[in-house]
DNA sequence: GCGGGGGCCGTGACCGGTCACGGCCGGGGG
DNA sequence: CCCCCGGCCGTGACCGGTCACGGCCCCCGC
């Protein structure tokens, strides 16, 4: 292991050339003899020369690394939405640093925003603060639309989602409807879940309140059919308590989704590997993605960006497996 | 939006100051008066000045990022291997950049490459073949033992664990042993799993094979009680597996624990929210984020470091909850 | 009155690349 | 024979910060 980083300049002595020849020999550029590539990248090759990426950065003024902000990993939900950045940021070539917001959002942001070129994801703090904390650098804020003027957001269509999915469920056959609710929903208003649904049914339903697990979705249809036997359909806050719910139903020999159907909300490729598979309100997470690297290309393409916010909607769509 | 970065020299400018007396201002740097220093500073923040990262660490030589090759965050080993990543990292204000393997292991690795200031993670490609490729760029592997110079690796010691595992099963009465083994093993040669624990409980002992699904644990279960039905512990490929072998034991009417003590292997914190809540040998990912955080740290020290190979091992505990 | 030290600030070089430009040389057309 | 052009290569400036050093001024002590 040497002791300091060989740079172009020691190339270019030990190859007898000019630091602009190396540049052009590793760059594939013009104006430079294929036995001059040749000789300068065996150089390379000998020396084990990799090229510092700051100061590359730092002279072609190129951007490419986006911050993704979410709570943890240990959430499947955060680790799908995870997976469809790397993807999506992959392809572009950018790079993705996430950071997660279970020891001090504001100082994890803060740690970031120096190492990235924009920050995206779960974000709780006061938007106004944020905005003024970091002025210049782009963010966007998932799932919630942003109402400050230099904060973007691709936020969820919850009512058009939720409402579609009631009446597809109409369209099967449910007529009593019910919901397994979070007891202590996550910081960031998740609330919307429960509020769409009763609008979405119409008339007031059946809703139990437990613990985020799946233990507490077995709880959670229990609890549902001591109070009304006759309901035929549960929407569960989230996938993990749909997927103990349709062990509980099991445990109750009720047929899934014979007698009652049974969809979660994530849409968790983990869904598919339960039995039966789990129906579920999926909530897009490649789209997410998708419209969140537009905003981002939008804002890093330098073009003429409106001073006030962009906003992409997607709407939760349902993935129909066998639960429903 | 403004159209060009702000830059020192702006805001120098501004503050009718020189470049270095801005850069005292902004690090809290002595040799500057209380009032020039707030001057400086009134004028960084009505210019939006964000310091360029790329320049600050190339004038400061630091390092800082680290890049994480995994899988793919949909298997949730890999995304609790993400969590403890960030977790270490976060605590040592390294940044972690992330890249999945799904899409060719050696683009991805050759993209990170000049990013980031090392690369851990599950590497598939000949070792040689990467150490040639990148030579003088730290590289850490996981779970399997390097052998060739100049790349480290964190190891895991799945015959002690598993040895332990099996041994202290046996003291809590355990005679027959069983398992469900993967049908396709990933790439990564995981192999150890069946083989050490073969080794452990001696006799040969039943074992069926199925897909790495929880549908895959409930036939896993089923058939092996098929085929002897004195069984009294099974221990499942991972903890998907295991959940789905406590499902189909629980449809089958068989206590867990009490007839049949059911394990899995990773450790998951998912294991927590079933119910019986799943026991499980435990990959330890905290563990391995913080011996390979400790293996980079010696590396970035630059100190004497031998030409050979670093590498810490760490063992598999079982964490003990309900199922077994 | 003079030397020295501390507070405060600015200048030039440098980190390791890239870019714009200019020079040299050989060959082909007028 | 001259000129121009294209292939090939090198030089200086620059990207945006930081570091080492030096200068100025004021105050204090002898």
């Amino acid at each position: 292991m040497q002791s300091r980083r060989v740079t172009i300049r020691d190339v270019a002595h030990a190859a007898g050339v000019s630091r602009q020849t190396v540049t052009r020999a590793i760059n594939d550029m013009a104006d430079i003899s294929r036995e001059t590539r040749e000789r300068v990248m065996k150089t390379v090759e000998e020396l084990g020369y990799r090229p510092n990426r700051f100061a590359i950065e730092l002279s072609r003024q190129r951007t490419l690394s986006v911050g993704l902000i979410i709570g943890t990993f240990r959430n499947p939900y955060y680790a799908q939405l995870a997976d469809a950045f790397v993807n999506e940021l992959q392809r572009r070539d950018w790079q993705l640093v996430v950071g997660t917001s279970e020891r001090g959002e504001a100082e994890v942001i803060g740690a970031m925003a120096a190492q990235v070129d924009a920050i995206v994801g779960y974000i709780d703090q006061a938007e106004d603060e944020i905005a003024a904390t970091f002025r210049g650098m782009p963010i966007i804020r998932l799932e919630h639309r942003a109402t400050t003027a230099g904060i973007h957001s691709v936020e969820l269509d919850w009512e058009r989602g939720i409402a579609d999915m009631v009446s597809a469920l109409r369209a099967k056959g449910s007529r009593r409807f019910a919901m397994i609710d979070a007891a202590a929903p996550e910081p960031h208003g998740l609330a919307p879940r429960r509020r769409f649904f009763e609008d979405a049914v119409g008339e007031p339903c059946t809703v139990v309140t437990e613990t985020q697990s799946i233990a507490g979705g077995a709880d959670g249809i229990r609890n549902l059919l001591e109070r009304d036997p006759r309901i035929d359909t549960v929407l569960a806050f989230n996938d993990l308590m749909a997927m103990g719910a349709v062990q509980g139903a099991h445990t109750l020999g009720i047929a899934v989704p014979d007698t009652i159907r049974i969809v979660g909300i994530d849409g968790l490729s983990l869904g598919e590997a339960v039995s039966p598979r789990l129906t579920s309100l999926s909530l897009e997470s490649a789209a997410v993605a998708g419209e969140a690297a537009e905003i981002l290309a939008q804002l890093f393409a330098g073009g003429p960006v409106p001073d006030g916010s962009l906003t992409r909607a997607v709407t939760p769509v349902v993935v129909w497996r066998e639960s429903a």
